[in-house]
DNA sequence: CGGTGGACCTGCTGGC
DNA sequence: TGCCAGCAGGTCCACC
């Protein structure tokens, strides 16, 4: 589900209400997620207060004042929200934290593919899935240069290199799609195949397309919510996201979607090479 | 090593 | 109305 601009705009909505709150009570009612929910976690957050929410990739992470770090990976249809404790629970929330602001922190995720882990300060780098990040995408370091320098050798597609973690981390399939229609560069591409100057493109477009997102407040078209559970707003700048059959914005034909893998890739034929 | 395809889950939609 | 296939924002692992 949340790409960056998501994960960003939460913990955007999460930092002010979180900081210096300490936790009072702690509930897990699904310990089956993408890794079991380790069997410390009520002990160690129990009594804790929150020092800072911070986001590294598509990771949510908070610090607490203890060294430890809660990391959160909301998967594909994860949402973790800020709530009235008195307001009732819904089917598929995992965890619950309460704080001692009157409010609960609700980590509430469908298809379980997320991610919760607790972690001491020192063990995050040595996350494999963690440590092999790229770079964030407003990073000054994240240059055509650098992508340019991937791209070299890769038979990979092109909307596969954009969502490569290892790559840039925090580019899901939505926003990929999105940076390649504005770089003017069909996602079924080798990356390969690309000169300087296209490669260039993407990497000046990507944080400019993701910059814009977080303005909006992330793309909702089932299930994304902010910390405090509204919509976002990006799904109506869409250029070409599940708009399959509808009309470019800048030149009126048809976007085309194709499968990449088992997944869609969509674009306008016209002003995308 | 690089690249691909399926598995992991639930829920929703559209066709019959 | 019901049933079934296909699809969904992500990641990981087995296999070539």
């Amino acid at each position: 589900m949340p790409e960056l601009p998501e994960v960003e705009t939460i913990c955007r909505g999460l930092r002010p209400v979180l900081r210096g709150r300490r936790i009072t009570q702690v509930d897990v009612l699904q310990k089956q997620l993408r890794c079991p929910v380790d069997l410390g976690f009520d002990g160690r957050l129990r009594g804790k207060a929150i020092s800072d929410v911070a986001r590294r990739g598509k990771y949510i992470l908070i610090r607490l004042e203890t060294e430890d770090v809660w990391i959160l990976h909301l998967g594909m249809s994860g949402k973790l929200i800020h709530v009235k404790a008195a307001k009732p629970r819904e089917k598929h929330d995992h965890i619950i934290v309460r704080l001692d602001s009157g409010c609960e922190l609700r980590y509430h995720d469908p298809r379980r593919f997320g991610l919760s882990l607790l972690l001491r300060h020192q063990e995050l780098a040595e996350l494999p899935q963690f440590g092999r990040l790229g770079f964030d995408p407003f990073d000054r370091r994240f240059t055509g240069q650098y992508l340019y320098s991937l791209t070299r050798g890769s038979r990979r597609r092109i909307r596969d290199v954009l969502i490569d973690q290892r790559v840039v981390a925090g580019l899901g399939n939505i926003y990929a799609n999105e940076i390649l229609f504005h770089a003017r560069v069909r996602p079924t591409v080798r990356a390969w195949r690309l000169g300087r100057g296209k490669v260039q493109e993407i990497a000046e477009t990507t944080p400019k397309v993701l910059r814009k997102a977080i303005l909006w407040c992330g793309t909702s078209f089932s299930d994304y919510r902010d910390a405090e559970d509204r919509l976002g707003e990006f799904q109506k700048h869409l250029r070409v996201y599940d708009r399959e059959g509808e009309k470019c914005r800048v030149c009126r034909n048809r976007i085309k979607r194709v499968a990449i893998g088992n997944r869609s890739a969509f674009y306008c034929s016209f002003c995308q090479k």
